[in-house]
DNA sequence: CAATTTTAGTAAAGCTTCTTTACTATTAAC
DNA sequence: GTTAATAGTAAAGAAGCTTTACTAAAATTG
């Protein structure tokens, strides 16, 4: 049970809703997510948001076409291309034309970007030992392939 | 590696961006919604969404105010007004006025809204039961206890 | 107990992040 | 060489929030 209820007399705890599994997944990200943002914001990375984070995961450090990036994301090419308007914008991404095919652009990291995803690295390791302090490194690694099952649940 | 990249030569896949845990949560969250969503969608409740959901798990058998809503599910008293007036839209809940308190509201479940609850149920007990096989009973049990770990963290 | 403050909720505007529809420019295919 | 498909952009809008500003009822207090 969240600690949302705590101090709540049990009569008063609602009767249908124990803590589900997406519950407890939608609180454990939020927490990863927080940690990560307030860590990068930290570090100088202020204006930096979620959206920008998993627009720059998917791009390759030799520059990723904005087609490729959507697909990667899961998103469309318009969200994909409105995300890349405002990274440019904070500095952390520029974009070329395909010399190999002038219909494509080509999405790069500033020196600033790559800054960036190194801090991420950084604090993504720190944050992964916090949590294996707290349930063991076999625990850790057990976890995180349980989690992977989970990702790639349902299959075909 | 996700199978967003299956397919995707060696050299081609990104250098930096293992499948880091947030990703991991984020998929699996993502998946385990879709499966609520589409279940509940499947059995009538074909415009309610994950908003809606969030809305009504806050919502207990016998009513629930407003701000009591807002303060469990982490979001501002306007935004669940804006839900509650969606939901009742939908014939999920209606509201009364607290006779203890005439300022207040007080959010319950219509018939309608009680079904959806009780499918609810059932979609996610079979939604854990699938990952139960998929990884075992006590692996279950110990995952759903690793993550409420992971939702309680980081403590103060 | 009248005046003030707090609390419950609403109204309206705005922000973020995404989609949809509709378009241009370039390349590929027949 | 005309037609198709593909890469990307533009603009509008939907969803789900927040912020600011308000009303009405209840609680406090002096």
């Amino acid at each position: 049970m969240s600690d949302l209820y705590r101090g709540l007399k049990k009569d008063q705890q609602p009767s249908f809703r124990t803590e589900n599994f997406g519950r407890l997944l939608l609180v454990a990200l939020n927490n990863w997510q927080q940690a990560l943002v307030e860590g990068l914001q930290a570090k100088g990375f202020e204006d930096v948001r979620t959206s920008h984070i998993s627009l720059l995961r998917h791009i390759d450090m030799d520059g990723t076409r904005i087609t490729e990036i959507a697909e990667r994301a899961g998103i469309s090419k318009q969200a994909v291309g409105q995300l890349v308007t405002i990274c440019k914008a904070l500095d952390l991404v520029m974009t070329e034309t395909d010399p190999s095919d002038r219909r494509a652009k080509i999405v790069t990291f500033t020196e600033h970007g790559r800054r960036l995803i190194h801090e991420q690295q950084a604090i993504i390791e720190a944050t992964d030992n916090a949590v294996r302090a707290k349930i063991g490194d076999k625990d850790f690694e057990k976890l995180r392939r349980q989690l992977a099952m989970l990702s790639d649940w349902p299959e075909p």
